[in-house]
DNA sequence: TCTCTAAGTTACTATATCGCTATATAGCGA
DNA sequence: TCGCTATATAGCGATATAGTAACTTAGAGA
């Protein structure tokens, strides 16, 4: 990991961009448990099907979902529930943040710190 | 991780936006063992002075590098070497699919399959 | 105080991408 | 073959962001 030269680095970051979409987050999330076609995601997300599709290309690109079709309907699935493991340690590190920056604000009796 | 409402979503994919740009994750991994101020930066990602500013502030914003200012110079190092595991996630998910395209690639004795 | 240097900020251009609408493609049943 | 349905894709407007150049801010020393 240390001498990752720049076609690497430009892969892993286009990785997290894949990841750095809220629906695609969605996407991901209700695929949790079980496979669903774009169909059923379409309904669940609340959006256009022509979106979730693009979300769901976007996705086929960098190997996070698997496409199984299906006659007409096509079911996406997660490719490695690896992926997990990123959003949970995003998670865990977002929650620690909060924690520590709700502390500080209780501490000095809220000053106001509007972010820059 | 199950009811995730929209806004810690959002954060999520905020945070996986900070990660998704080349030259930030270059100055994360230059800060891998040691602190540099913004002209080390500077000289050793060869690019502009203002744009490893900028960076920084948007590393800064996610916190995920600490500012320490000693003069009129100012060292960012690794706020949480958390990070580095997701990196390293994704550096492993990466080589593992490689690895299968290649499997594919060469079981089939190479069928010219150029991502659509 | 004046000047030098380091860092941050602003204004701008070029490019990427989201979500939308409309359209194309493809399997299935009549 | 003719629709009907499920997906995928193309085109578009709006927005976001990378990188650059120019300017501002701020500490250090003469």
């Amino acid at each position: 990991m240390k001498a990752l030269d720049d076609r690497a680095l430009s892969h892993v970051a286009e990785y997290f961009r894949a990841l750095s979409e809220p629906l695609r987050l969605k996407i991901l999330n209700t695929l949790r448990d079980r496979a669903h076609n774009v169909g059923e995601l379409t309904e669940l997300l609340e959006c256009s099907q022509a979106n979730v599709s693009k979300h769901l290309a976007i996705l086929m690109r960098y190997g996070l979902v698997e496409r199984a079709a299906q006659g007409t309907t096509a079911f996406y699935r997660i490719a490695d529930p690896r992926v997990y493991e990123l959003c949970d340690l995003v998670c865990g590190q977002m929650a620690r943040r909060f924690a520590s920056q709700a502390q500080m604000l209780g501490a000095k009796s809220a000053p106001p710190r509007s972010r820059r």
